[in-house]
DNA sequence: TTCATGATTCTATGTTTATAGAAATGTAGG
DNA sequence: CCTACATTTCTATAAACATAGAATCATGAA
């Protein structure tokens, strides 16, 4: 048996989720599909509002699925679209394990922030 | 006088921000950058550790800097490339607040995650 | 089957990004 | 000034990405 079979480095799905967010019309996608909570929005819809249409959409929504960060599933004759908000959590997470990564200690708070708030 | 001077939306620079990390080489270099502590690393020394060369690195840099999330200062004939912690934190906070927008709350816990622990 | 709707794939074009080597810039020391 | 070192800018090329319209596929209803 194969005792090493991780498939891709933690860095290479960090930077494909990242890549998927680094792109204004995405982020965009993606807040509109948080606010429509956990059922989800039709792609249709999801263009209408944000001012993508078609292709476009899909082509983005390919690639914010492909990051893991949005799940799609079939209604009927539309997909609705929604966040995997564990992904992003998870996302989250590691942005803030690399920002404190032996600075020293467990991580109690984000960051030794200089007086932020 | 200008009334409407914001210089770009948040949206706008979290992208830009998203988008310097959506890259294993940048990724890479942000990670030997936060181990190399407050004080920086330079250049030479970054690209040797990582297998990037001269331009290339430069050019991963200027987005990183670009986008806020590395500080340079020059240290003699070298320029020593820093974290900018404040703004990783910030990032992820972003990330969060997104993930959480209008899901119900000021957010206590990172996500209403399903159990991941 | 036929029609209508919702989404994807195909094809094409323009833009941005990544990479690399050579030349140029800036800094320190003799 | 001249040499050595560190980094950037310039120039060029290849790859990846963004956008858009037309055609195609999938689902649901009559």
């Amino acid at each position: 048996m194969k005792t090493t079979p991780p498939p891709l480095p933690e860095l290479t799905l960090a930077a494909t989720a990242f890549a998927a967010l680094g792109s204004e019309p995405r982020l965009a996608i993606l807040r509109r599909l948080v606010r429509a909570g956990p059922q989800g929005l039709p792609i249709g819809d999801l263009g209408a509002e944000i001012g993508v249409t078609g292709s476009v959409l899909t082509h983005h929504l390919k690639q914010l699925v492909s990051a893991g960060l949005v799940r799609q599933q079939r209604d009927g004759r539309r997909i609705l679209s929604s966040v995997d908000h564990a992904a992003v959590a998870a996302l989250s997470r590691f942005l803030v394990a690399e920002c404190c990564a032996d600075m020293g200690g467990p991580a109690p708070s984000p960051c030794t922030e200089p007086s932020d708030g």
